[in-house]
DNA sequence: AGAAAAACCTATTGAAATAGTAGGAATTCA
DNA sequence: TGAATTCCTACTATTTCAATAGGTTTTTCT
């Protein structure tokens, strides 16, 4: 029961875009050196991100990523959704929308979808740009983010 | 990012103790034979939930287990606890209430320890109680559960 | 006393998920 | 052409998950 690396790298690297965001491209190899995060790794998480249409990517030379929208247009549950899947924490409404076969009589099932409701929102509410706010409410340039 | 069985089975073997409460001992295989899991895999779970004091036991014939307090004293938070460990969804914050390295500068944090928790808050907001009431709402006792 | 029924204990196993590593192909720019 | 980059996908080691398995101990009933 824990979000794995690859989600919490995802925000880690969106925010990394989203702070440094200049208009340029920016290479992997930058974000991945602020993030102490290996580039091999970042770019199997990063291009989950791409193909998901969060990213605008250039190869090449001076190639590298931006965002495509503003970041108040991300929240971060639809970034841990690139990578995580789906955010229930149970299996009583699969993806599909099919349900437990023992949901008709499941005492429980409220309990866990409500819980799920609850996570959703959450993850909904925040967005990138809250999280920039929060960095630069901190003295995070002085650091390496 | 899910709830392991051993989470979900804990939490129906509390209920099912607490719906068919006589003040008597309940023998795990009726337990088992009601929920549609083995006697073997209960045996782990139960003794979790035993061990942290949540069930009386009583050995040999006509043994069996039962519950310790009022239904209504038992979060769903709690049960899960005994089985999951600590229900936060990142390491920012250790069990030992050490934080991660990165946690003087990251953007992050604030989002991540308030999920865990509106999570906190939520599975302690529902008891035993209210999910028998759920139970007995609908119509579950013509039904195994 | 002896048999049966239950809790109790802990090792083992197979499968899946996690967290990367690795090697190279394709693209772009100077 | 060469360097820098994205892009693609296979592989691997470790850990976690979900049980299974094989017993030992305790208690009650006959």
């Amino acid at each position: 029961m824990k979000v794995s690396t690859k989600g919490r790298y995802a925000v880690r690297v969106m925010l990394d875009l989203a702070l440094h965001n200049t208009g340029e491209y920016i290479p992997l190899k930058e974000i991945a050196a602020r993030q102490g995060i290996t580039v091999k790794y970042l770019e199997q998480i990063i291009g989950m991100l791409n193909r998901a249409g969060f990213l605008q990517s250039l190869r090449g030379n001076n190639g590298g990523y931006r965002l495509t929208k503003a970041p108040e247009e991300y929240t971060i549950g639809s970034i841990l959704r690139i990578t995580e899947g789906d955010l229930r924490l149970t299996p009583c409404i699969e993806e599909n929308g099919q349900e437990c076969e023992r949901s008709e009589t499941c005492a429980a099932m409220s309990f866990w979808t409500g819980l799920d409701k609850v996570i959703a929102d959450y993850v909904e509410s925040y967005t990138l740009a809250d999280l920039m706010k929060q960095a630069e409410d901190t003295n995070w340039d002085y650091y390496v983010i």
